[in-house]
DNA sequence: AAGACGAAAGTGGTTGA
DNA sequence: TCAACAACTTTCGTCTT
């Protein structure tokens, strides 16, 4: 896992100046070790800073109380908990394999042979590990995440399969379906498009794999806040630190006064950035944010005509 | 001409009988 | 399984800057 000791030392110094919070943003400003974004942002509560891109936790200025992971269950618990070296779920043997090398005197041949017999079954199954694993790889890749999310789907994928979840599915449905679970676990959610589009299946099978896992695997994923994506969207829009700041504020007003419930979390962000971006002058328009979130301009309207009337925010162009 | 606005009809997903 | 429903999209004409 990336964590530089050199951010905690920077935080560390730079914390004299900084103790509130907000001025505490951007103010640690480094590249993403990861994506390379110098989008790096202290999140409000967990006491970190990460990447606004990709959503890798670049620094913890906190005491380090706990494991880099996070757990969902008591066997996760269990099973992530190392002492040494990482064991990367990423390979399909957990890196673990012996290398079997050829034998030019034949015996070696013949032994293998028998060995590929016996485990064929075990290799088919084995191979279709593999394969997932390098898809999840790709679409990760394809959406510029960390390899803690990365690993954690690898990881996800394994418990799938050791329940048996996988025969008779697709591949590439249920990897993708893990991935998005993924995410939205961490808090770096990806709208169904951004996957669908790194995905080789269409929308309606991952969305049918999400349900299947999800009762499966008996997880639960809160519903997505509006407040996760605003990061990742204000970057793409070129918005600064201070409109993504007045972006969330703007939605945790509509959130207390319940203008959020059964609405489409992305919508409530695509309209929260827009008021924001235009009350700090840095003006986009409805198509700009409309692009980037994946919502029409028809949903952005609807939803900053509520926020601004009802939360009574003046908005002059 | 570009952006914003809003009405109206259409679409896909959820819910409850 | 089906119909009702709410959220969202598509389309399009109009107004504003």
């Amino acid at each position: 896992m990336v964590t530089p000791d050199t951010d905690k030392d920077k935080g560390k110094h730079k914390g004299g100046e900084g103790d509130k919070e907000e001025t505490a943003y951007g103010e640690e400003i480094k590249e993403c070790p990861e994506c390379g974004s110098k989008n790096l942002i202290r999140d409000y509560g967990k006491a970190e800073l990460f990447c606004a891109n990709c959503g890798l936790v670049v620094a913890e200025n906190i005491v380090d109380l706990g494991p880099e992971w996070r757990a969902f269950d008591f066997e996760q618990v269990s099973r992530r908990a190392r002492v040494g070296a990482p064991m990367t779920y990423r390979i399909h043997d957990k890196g673990l394999s012996t290398l079997v090398t050829w034998c030019p005197t034949g015996q070696g041949q013949y032994k293998l042979k028998k060995w590929q017999q016996r485990t064929h079954i075990a290799n088919t199954t084995e191979r279709s590990f593999i394969f997932a694993l390098s898809e999840i790889d790709r679409m990760a890749c394809a959406l510029r995440l960390p390899m803690n999310i990365r690993e954690a789907a690898s990881m996800l994928y394994r418990k799938a399969m050791k329940k048996r979840l996988i025969r008779g599915r697709s591949i590439e449905g249920i990897a993708t379906a893990i991935l998005y679970i993924t995410c939205r676990q961490y808090g770096v959610p990806r709208t169904l498009e951004e996957v669908r589009d790194i995905s080789r299946v269409g929308q309606k099978e991952i969305s049918r794999a999400y349900r299947f896992l999800l009762r499966e695997l008996e997880l639960k994923v809160s519903p997505a806040s509006p407040i996760d994506f605003v990061p990742r969207f204000c970057s793409l829009l070129n918005l600064s630190s201070e409109i993504r700041s007045k972006a969330i504020e703007i939605i945790k007003h509509a959130a207390e006064n319940e203008l959020t419930n059964g609405r489409g979390p992305i919508g409530i962000a695509a309209a929260a950035i827009y008021i924001a971006a235009i009350l700090g002058g840095e003006h986009r328009t409805q198509k700009e944010v409309s692009d980037v979130t994946g919502v029409t301009e028809v949903t952005i309207r609807n939803r900053y005509k509520e926020l601004s009337e009802q939360l009574d925010i003046d908005v002059l162009l």
